[in-house]
Order: structure tokens, then sequence, then C-alpha cells
RNA sequence: GCCCGGGUGGCGGAACUGGUAGACGCAAGGGACUUAAAAUCCCUCGGAGGCAACUCCAUGUCGGUUCGAUUCCGACCCCGGGCACCA
């Protein structure tokens, strides 16, 4: 296809020299306390023994067997991106090379939001002793509209009660998702179950039930919610379905009526004032968000605090396929990194798949070793990395792919950040992030001074086939190869270039590829023709209209195409660039010598134009082209075209008429040309007449060079 | 469900900051050249009406703002991406 890349660098993340340095970083970070272990649910098919990713897990069964798949909760290790979650909001500001829906979706991602963290005291029972449930909310204002608290399955209020009522442990069991997967606990039916506890509302004093959610999830906040189901849709939805009691605590501003009013088909989300809310009645949520969140305080029920949406990045897989995870596990020293000088953790290749959970841990060679601390016999840990781990920085390692002694050497600090990162769509979040987060952790262990991997971020659109996406794990991908072989590869390039502009997703249809080619072809001919010309000289006469005007078009087609250019607007390039070689062909035949030389001329230098314009689209013919022309380097090498501004001048334009905004016809204007002798002009047109009849003129908009509008 | 995009002729798409809707190309139809085919060239090509000049309708749907809306605002429908273990 012609593409330029530097072998020199080629790299492979499978390759202990390369994911060495992901197993050492990790190691650094677990020094500095940015590593953590913690149990995390996963998606297990009891019948394959084994974990499922989400795309596994279909309508909560195994893809593979069918069977239902469980939630279990396993240790796991955690990277604490969290710690640097204001830093990656704060400086999506400073991304002004990036596609503002990107940035966007970052954003919702971290997703940072203010609120109260509050305190429920929960009595004591005959089974468990008084404690305290913490919930987070963003909507203090409706505390007093609070009628039940939620906590998750594996919450310890869930858990005690689980554990003193087998019937009640059953019930609990039957509120976790069939998935781990977002999607699948946002849409599933909402059920919970009533836990036989209660807490204490912290400024009224009412008794608030507990109730377990399948939509609580443990990992995310406190794994506790209040309920407010007068004003949040879902926990009205829960409330409705339990029988559980609405209270309205807000009401729009100025609304005098009955504030059951309000929530009789749905819970009322809007802020305004409180309503039934003690001593802060008629006050703003606004205000009322400050007053209960001091009033907390003082009485240490509650503290403000800030929260994010994003979660600690869990990097534990537990596959075969992937880079070690460089820890040792001893019953005496607890969690120790392999010590330096032992890494790579090399991933042993002599392994039996069977299906049935990771092999490694099936290989006493692999996982039987010392501890790097006490010398005791201890277990290497058998996970691998998420992959994301081996594309969060392999960027930064093209640049010094050669090093041996370091992840990144000065080399790396030299070509950081990419000044052009180019990638699909699909990866606007995660890869992203992942590799925002990671450029922070190399920076942060010394390794580069940048705060952010790319400069400029082109993400293109998918190309879809039948309707989806086409990848390579799903197969349906198209090669170029044969298009390639039955045209070549400026075909292929022109081809592909044209069908789309490169940020939209585009239905993968080769029915354009004799169109390219053919204007290929035509662009060839007409080379042929200036090559036998032998050539030009710029004529000492000015241009005649003819070629006045053919001139001024190639070069405002040049105009428009660095501007297209300029927006990664590629299709529009070659659009250009086709209209310049029709331009060109339709220029008639010399009549004289003089015309001759002016026609020489305006084709020598417009061919010209239009072959560097197109040398990073087609660089083969445009190259060739070019030294046949005679030129002695590469036409990738001559500096970018930019139009003539004598070329550009015009006398004269062409104005749109329109009559209450309808059009109905056009006028020559000389360039700027007054209001009233524009009007004039327009006036005078036999189809302006005929509309504007015998109508008084209301109004005449004006827009110079562009179009008068007279409004009748 | 939530977040982010998209929806314009038979098809890919164009339309600058709200100012000529359909550029450029594909496909299709008609014609020229040719013994024939290929290649090439010319013409037509959103829908409807009209010998024609021209007129009416039309940018997913409905409504709004404006002299003027594919473009801005509101509601809705449909399609795609992401939703933390596909990467």
């Amino acid at each position: 296809m012609g593409f330029a890349y530097d072998w020199t660098r080629e790299l492979a993340t499978c390759d202990p020299a390369y994911y060495r340095w992901e197993q050492w970083l990790f190691t650094r970070l677990f020094e500095k306390g940015l590593v953590y272990k913690k149990r995390a649910m996963v998606n297990w098919c009891p019948n394959d023994q084994t974990v499922l990713a989400n795309e596994q897990v279909i309508d909560g069964c195994c893809w593979r067997c069918g069977g239902a798949v469980e939630q279990r909760q396993i240790a796991q290790w955690f990277l604490k991106i969290t710690d640097y979650a204001e830093e990656l909001l704060a400086d999506l500001d400073r991304l002004t090379g990036w596609p503002e829906q990107v940035v966007t979706m970052q954003r919702n991602w971290i997703g940072r939001s203010e609120g109260v963290e509050i305190a429920f005291v929960v009595p004591g029972s005959d089974q468990a002793p008084e404690q305290l449930c913490r919930v987070y909310t963003t909507r203090p204002d409706t505390l007093f509209g609070v009628t039940y608290l939620a906590v998750a399955p594996e919450h310890e209020i869930a858990r005690q009660a689980a554990a003193s009522d087998p019937a009640l442990a059953a019930a609990i069991d039957a509120c976790r998702p069939g998935s781990v997967e977002q999607a699948t606990i946002d849409t599933m039916e909402k059920r919970g179950v009533a836990t036989g506890r209660f807490a204490i509302h912290p400024l009224s004093g009412a008794q608030l039930p507990i109730f377990v959610a399948n939509f609580v999830l443990i990992g995310y906040g406190e794994g506790a919610v209040m309920a407010v189901p007068a004003h949040d849709q879902r926990d009205y939805e829960f409330a409705g379905k339990y029988g559980l009691p609405l209270k309205p605590v807000i009401v729009p501003e100025g609304f005098a009526g009955d504030p059951g009013s309000l929530i009789e088909a749905a819970a009322y989300t809007e802020k305004g004032v409180l309503v039934d809310s003690g001593e802060f009645t008629g006050l703003t949520s606004a205000e009322a968000f400050d007053a209960l969140a001091q009033h907390l305080e003082a009485r240490a029920q509650g503290k403000r605090r800030v929260n994010f949406r994003l979660r600690d990045w869990g990097v534990s897989r537990q596959r075969y396929w992937g880079t070690p995870i460089p820890m040792i596990h001893c019953e005496q020293c607890g969690d120790l990194p392999v010590p330096e000088a032992d890494l790579p953790v090399v991933l042993p290749e002599a392994v039996t798949v069977d299906g049935a959970g990771s092999p490694l841990g099936r290989i006493p060679e692999f996982y039987s070793v010392d501890c790097p601390g006490c010398g005791a016999a201890a277990r290497r840990e058998t996970d691998t990395f998420d992959t994301f781990f081996e594309s969060s920085w392999y960027f930064a390692r093209f640049a010094c792919p050669d090093q041996t002694g370091a992840m990144l050497d000065e080399r790396a600090n030299y070509w950081l950040p990419v000044d052009q990162y180019v990638g699909g769509i699909e990866h606007a979040i995660l890869h992203l992030l992942y590799a925002r987060f990671f450029t922070r952790l190399m920076r942060d262990v010394g390794l580069v001074d940048v705060d952010e991997p790319f400069e400029r971020l082109l993400t293109q659109g998918m190309v879809l086939k039948d309707g989806a996406k086409m990848s390579k794990s799903k197969g349906n991908t198209v090669d170029p190869q044969e298009i390639m072989e039955r045209y070549g590869a400026d075909t292929a390039r022109l081809f592909i270039i044209f069908s789309s502009p490169p940020e939209q997703s585009l239905e993968w249809n080769d029915d354009g590829v004799a169109g390219a080619h053919r204007f290929l072809r035509r662009l060839w001919g007409l080379g042929q023709e200036l090559i036998a010309a032998g050539g030009y000289e710029t004529p000492a006469v000015e241009l005649d209209g003819a070629y006045a005007e053919l001139r001024q078009s190639l070069h405002q087609q040049l105009t428009q195409a660095n501007y297209d250019f300029g927006k990664h607007q590629f299709n529009t390039v070659v659009s250009a660039g086709m209209k310049m070689l029709n331009a060109m062909t339709q220029c008639p035949a010399a009549e004289s010598a003089a015309d001759r030389a002016q026609r020489d001329w305006v084709l020598g230098e417009g061919f010209e134009m239009l072959l560097k314009m197109l040398s990073p689209i087609v660089p083969h013919i445009t190259d060739l082209l070019w030294r046949k022309l005679g030129h002695t380097g590469a036409v990738l090498n001559e500096p970018w075209p930019e139009p003539d501004p004598a070329a550009l001048a015009r006398s004269e334009v062409e104005v749109v008429v329109q009559v209450n905004g309808k059009l109905r016809a056009r006028v020559a204007l000389p360039v700027g040309c007054a209001e009233d002798e524009a009007r004039a002009v327009a006036l005078a047109e036999q189809n302006i007449q005929r509309f504007i009849d015998d109508k008084p003129i209301r109004k005449l908009v004006y827009v110079p060079e562009r179009l008068i509008n007279i409004v009748v």
C-alpha cells in the first residue's frame, strides 16, 4: 500500500523483552502504593470451571456450554487509577487536538460529582452489633425523602442477615445479577429483598427498612444507597414494586399544590424547593445542599465528598496467554513483588490447555518459588495482566525499542507526545484513558517528562461489514489485496480515501474502485500529453479570458483542497483533484502560438500543483509523472503548493436573488458592489418582478458576494 | 438503561460562520466510435407538473426560532459505538 513504516522500530508485545518492563513498572507501582489486591466479582461458569469475559456471557449463560453463569468473588490486583482521576479529568481541557466527542466521553466516564457521605446508624440485633451504614448522595436536599436503604448482596449487613436466616440467604443470593456487565445490571429487572433490619434516619429519627437490591454494586461507592423514591426514578419503581412509601420533599419553585400530585406517574427528579423537611423547609435545593452538609458535618453524621464514577483498574486475568503478574504470595510475608533481578517472569510455553482454568496453576515449576523475603516456600501469582497493559505504552517504546537496560530512555522524551495518533473511535474511552494513565505513571517513576501521550487525535470511524464492526475478532474483515493485485496500490489508496471522511463509519462496498482507477488513467493521460509538449514557460503577456478563468478555477480548487486537508477531510481533497483534472482536460487545443504558450503554462503549472497535492494520497503515480516531467527529486519532498492570490482575484461574482427566501434569479455583480446597486440589478430581473408583483417590499437582506433576499 | 456519534438521490458522499441542497464519484439509461467486445468520449439522471421558460415538493418524523434551517432549539423514531474481562 505504500505505507512508510519504520520497521527498524518493530516490536512484539508478547516478547519477554517487551513485557518485562510492564512487570518492572508494576513492581515499582506496588512499592509506591499504587497497586492493591481486593476481592472482586467475575463471571464463573461452574460447568467449564472457568472465568468468562463479559462478551462470553450471553443472556446469563456460558457461550460454550450454555449453562447458567454465576458471580464469584476472587482476589484480584488493582491499579489506583482513581488517584489520578482529578488530573485525568482536569487535563482533558488541554487536549485541544482531540475530537470534542472523545473528550466528552472521557469526562463523563470519569464522572466527577460533589455530594455528601452520610452515615446511617443501624441498631444492633440479636445476631449483629450496632453499626454504621454509609451512603453517598449527590442529592442531600432530598434527605428527608429517604424511605429505605438498599445495599449490595455482598454488603456486610446483607451477609449478617443471610448468616442468621437460610431462607433469607437464598433470597439474597438470588439478587446477584446474571453478569457483571453494567448494561445487564442497568436493564435487568430490579429486584430486592428486605433484610429485616432497620437504619435510623440521621435527622428525623425515623426507622428505615434495609433492602438488599440486585442493582447496588459492592465495588462501587459504599455498596449501599439511600433511596428517595419520590425523587429518583429507579427508587420509585423499586418502591412501587415492594409497596414502600413515597415521601415528596421537593417541589418546583412557586408550587402551591399537593406535592403528592407531582409524583403520581413518575418520580419528580428536578431540583426545586424543600417541603416537609423540618428546619430546612423552604430552602432551594442548592441552599439545602450546603445547609444539610454543614449540619451533618457538625453532628459528625456525614461529610462532603467528591466522588468519581471512575473505578480502579482491575488488571488480573485468569488466563494463560498474557504477561505473568510479578507477585509472590508467602504465608509469612504476604504479597511481595518479584525482585528486579528475577525479572522477567517468563510465561512458560510448554503447557496443556484443557479449557478448565488457567494452566499456570497446574505447573508447579512455575508457581512454586521461594519467598524473596524469608526464603520459605511460597506461591507465584498465576494470573496474567489485562492486555490493555501492552497497548498502554507501546507508542513510547517505539522511540527506543532496542533499549535493553530500561523501560524507556531519553529518546522517548524526545519523541513524546505523539504528534498525531490515529485509532478507531471504539477506543475512545478505555484504551485512550489507560494510555493517558500509563503516561502519568511513567512520568511519576521518572521515565518521561510529558503528561499526555497524544497531542492530536484522529478517531477513525469503523468500517462496517453487513452492518457490524469489521474486526479481527469477528473475522469479518476484507483485505485490500485483491484490489491491489488488479489495480495497484494507488487505486486502492485513492478509492479508500475517496469513500468517506475518515471519522465517519462506512459500510464496506468496493463498487467505486473502477472509478478511482479511471481517474488515475486520465491523470496519466494528461501527464503523457504534457510530457510530450516538453515543458512550459511563464508567458510575458497577461492571460486571455479563458486561460485566466481556467487558472483561477485551478487555484480555487487548490485553496479548497488545502483547507480540507487541514480538516482531515481527504475525500473532498480527491474531489478537488478530480475537478482540477476535469477542468484541464476540457481546455481546448491552442489555435495560435500565443495561445499555445498560455495553454502550456496554465496546464503545466496546474498539473504540477495537482501532482504535489495528490502525492500523499497516490504517491507512486504522482512521483513517476513528476520525474517524467523532468524533475529530479521526489515529489513528496517538494514544498507544499500554495495558491497564487493573483490568480484568485475576481472582478465579478454571481449572486443569488431570493424572494421570500426562495431562489428566483442569479445575477452577476461587481466585487464590493454596494447594496443600492445590487438592489437595482436584482429588481431589474424579470422573474423577480414576477414574484414581487405589486406587493410592497418589506425588507431587503443583502449578503455581499452571496445573496439578496427580498421580503414582500 | 446510561454516555457518545449518525440519518441528505438507486449507492458513497458534498454543502465554508444560518445564505444556491445534491459538488465529486459510482451505478443506471441513451448515443458516438468499433465487424464485435474492451477501452474512450458525449448526453440524461431526487420526485411531480410543463414541448419550454419555469413551478411545486423534498435533507429520519413532528414542532419551534429566523428574511432564510441539512446547519440552531425542543420532542420523538431508527442505526452504530462504548459501558470497565473483546481489544
